[in-house]
DNA sequence: GCAGTACGGCACGATCCGTGCCGTGTCGTT
DNA sequence: AACGACACGGCACGGATCGTGCCGTACTGC
C-alpha cells in the first residue's frame, strides 16, 4: 500500500534546491517559475503539476532545510531561562541571511491571496511552535505561570515582536532583543512567592 | 521661491484614487501601473515621472486617506487606559477592510528590495507613532512607568503583535486583543506603590 | 515486457513592464 | 499679450514571465 505516486524524487529535489538558491541569490522578487525550471533542468509542467505557485515551492524548500536546521528547545527547571534560549534560537534563525529573507518573502507572498496568511500560519509556523506551546503549558501546570492565558496568545506577541524586526528591520534580531521580549512578556505573569521581578 | 513644480494636481489625485480603489477591488497582486493609468485616465509616463514604483503610489494614496482618518490618542491621567484606547484605535484601523489589506500589501511589497522594510518603517509608520511615543515618555517622566526602557522598543512589541494578526490572520484585530496586548506588555512595568497588578 | 504516466523541451497568446516618441495643452516668464 | 518650456495623454515597442498545450522520451509498476 505505497502511496500511488510515480513522482520522480530527483526532479523534486532539484526544483526545491533551485528555488531556494535562486531566491537567495536574486531575491524573491526576481524568482520565477521559468527560472526555477531552467536552473533545475526541469520543465515548467513538472512544477505546475506538483505545486500551485512559486511560494508553495519555496515553502517546501525552506521546510526541508529547516527540519534539519531547527531551533533548540531546552527543557530545564528554569522556565524563563528555557524561553530565553528558545526565542534566542528562533531569532538567530530569522537573523540568518539564508533563512530570514526567505521567511519574510513567504509572509509577504501570503498577502496576495485572501486567507493566505492564515494558511501559512497553520501549515508552516504553528507546527514549529508546538514544542514551545508544550513548554508553556508545562510551566502553567507546574504553577510557574498564570494558567488563565492561552500559550498561543503569548507566542503571538513574542513572534510578532520578532517579525517586526524581520519585516521592518527596526533593529538587530539578536539575543539581547530576544531577552528583552521574553522578559517583557513574562515579567508580569510569573508567579513568585516573594513577588520579586525576574532579572 | 515657490517649488518649481508644474505638476498637475488633478492627475496626481486621480492616480492616487485609482491606485487605492483598484487595490481594494482586485487586491494588490493584480494592481498594475497600466491599470492605474487607464483607470485614472493618465499616461504611464506621468506615474513613472513622480513615483518610483507602484508601492510608492499606494503608500501616498493610503497616507492621504489616513491623515484624514487617523487613530485617536487620548491623554488623560490614566496612562494604561490611554494606551488601551490608543492601541484599540490603531487595531480598529488595521481591522478595517479599507485599510488593513493595503497596509499588509505595503509591508509585503517592502520585502522585495533590501532595506525596504526599514524605509517603510521610517517614512510611514514611525511618524504615526510619534504621539504614542510622546505619551509613553510623559508617563515615564511622571514616574508611572519604568524610565529605563525605550518607548520605541515597547511599541515594537505592541505593533508586532498587531501585525501578527494582520499578516497571519491569527485572530480578530478587536478591542479585546488590543487590551490583552497592552495589559501583557505593561503588567510588569507599571510602578505601583502597593505592587498590585493592573486589572 | 507492456502500458501508463511523469518527464524535459518547445511554442504559443496574454499580460505587464519600462521606455521612447508625438502632438497637445497649460503654466511661468518677459 | 506672446512666447517658450514642460507636463500631459496616447500610442507603440521589445523584453520578461505567465499558464497552457503538444510531442517524443524515459522511467515505473503491474
Amino acid at each position: 500500500m505505497k502511496p500511488p505516486t510515480r513522482r520522480r524524487e530527483s526532479s523534486r529535489l532539484a526544483i526545491l534546491d533551485a528555488a531556494i538558491a535562486l531566491c537567495r541569490e536574486e531575491g524573491y522578487g526576481k524568482l520565477s517559475i521559468e527560472g526555477i525550471a531552467a536552473r533545475a533542468g526541469a520543465g515548467k509542467h513538472t512544477i505546475y503539476r506538483w505545486w500551485p505557485n512559486k511560494s508553495a515551492v519555496l515553502m517546501d524548500a525552506l521546510d526541508r532545510e529547516m527540519t534539519a536546521n531547527s531551533a533548540t528547545f531546552p527543557h530545564t527547571d528554569d522556565f524563563v531561562a528555557d524561553m530565553r534560549a528558545t526565542i534566542a534560537s528562533v531569532s538567530a534563525i530569522q537573523a540568518n541571511p539564508d533563512f530570514g529573507p526567505v521567511i519574510a518573502a513567504l509572509i509577504a507572498e501570503a498577502q496576495q491571496q485572501p486567507g493566505g496568511g492564515r494558511q501559512l500560519l497553520e501549515s508552516f509556523f504553528k507546527p514549529r511552535r508546538v514544542p514551545i506551546v508544550e513548554r508553556i503549558r508545562q510551566a502553567q501546570a507546574d504553577g510557574e505561570l498564570r494558567a488563565a492565558i492561552e500559550p498561543e496568545l503569548l507566542l503571538e506577541v513574542i513572534f510578532g515582536a520578532l517579525y517586526h524586526r524581520l519585516l521592518l528591520q527596526s533593529g538587530p534580531l539578536d539575543e539581547a532583543y530576544a531577552d528583552f521580549v521574553v522578559k517583557l512578556v513574562f515579567s508580569g505573569l510569573i508567579t513568585r512567592p516573594d513577588g520579586s521581578p525576574i532579572s
